[in-house]
DNA sequence: GACCAGGCACATC
DNA sequence: GATGTGCATGGT
């Protein structure tokens, strides 16, 4: 077990869950609102999003029927709030489509495919990388996927937990490997991670009051990863 | 007014 | 293979 801060994992998501709580995530009332703001939210604030996902609901729009027959100004329109808004409804196309295509848009045609063959689907689609499939994996589908983000490795590289030029894979393995397969375990740690993150750990890191802030670490000189 | 946010694809070298 | 750039709104 690599232990380079003194610190699990295990410990560290205890320092995490007592001083933040659970974080009841992922916000959304259905899978597919999940699956919608996994996209909308890509390089975006959730406020933004939110207005977002609120207007596809006001519009009655927020199915994947109703998406898939959108076109594309009118769709663009409705996310407009969340940003990039061309290039995501082009992706909630792509998304949606294979959707309908390979299962007629019923998620429950989704449960008998295996983890790693949904994952790579996903990854194959315009507009999906591994962050975006990997929530929709995680909080819409309940598959044992560790979400990886900028928080999750600022966090690690900050306190040792792995070089400063890991990449998602690398990342996402040391989470995996170090932490039993548990979908709640893997939810709660990325919630928390995220908060940690908007918190403390900006590109330019704040440390007072931060619950790792006793941990080995390089903050002041961490890279803003 | 600058910085930042729960990325990703594509062009260029 | 690594690096740079476009995509865009809204809060701090």
């Amino acid at each position: 077990m690599i232990r380079m801060t003194g610190w699990t994992l295990t410990e560290i998501y205890r320092l995490l869950y007592d001083a933040f709580g659970p974080q009841h995530w992922w916000p959304g009332q259905t899978q597919f609102e999940i699956i919608v703001g996994a996209v909308l939210t890509q390089n975006t604030n959730w406020t933004n999003v939110e207005k977002a996902i609120g207007n596809l609901k006001s519009a009655g729009c927020l199915t994947p029927a109703k998406i898939h027959s959108l076109d594309h100004a009118r769709l663009a329109e409705l996310i407009r709030p969340a940003g990039y808004f061309n290039i995501k409804a082009k992706r909630l196309k792509n998304l949606v489509d294979w959707f309908f295509e390979k299962y007629h848009a019923e998620l429950c045609n989704l449960e008998n495919v295996p983890t790693d063959t949904l994952r790579a689907a996903l990854l194959a689609i315009n507009g999906i990388g591994p962050e975006t499939a990997d929530s929709i994996l995680l909080y819409a589908l309940n598959r044992p996927i560790f979400v990886v983000d900028a928080y999750t490795a600022r966090m690690a590289v900050r306190h040792g937990l792995i070089g400063e030029d890991a990449d998602y894979e690398q990342l996402q393995q040391l989470f995996q490997s170090q932490l039993p397969s548990d979908v709640q375990l893997f939810n709660e740690y990325h919630a928390l991670l995220v908060r940690l993150g908007k918190d403390y750990c900006r590109p330019r890191p704040r440390c007072n009051g931060c619950p790792l802030e006793n941990l080995p670490h390089n903050v002041a000189e961490g890279p803003a990863v």
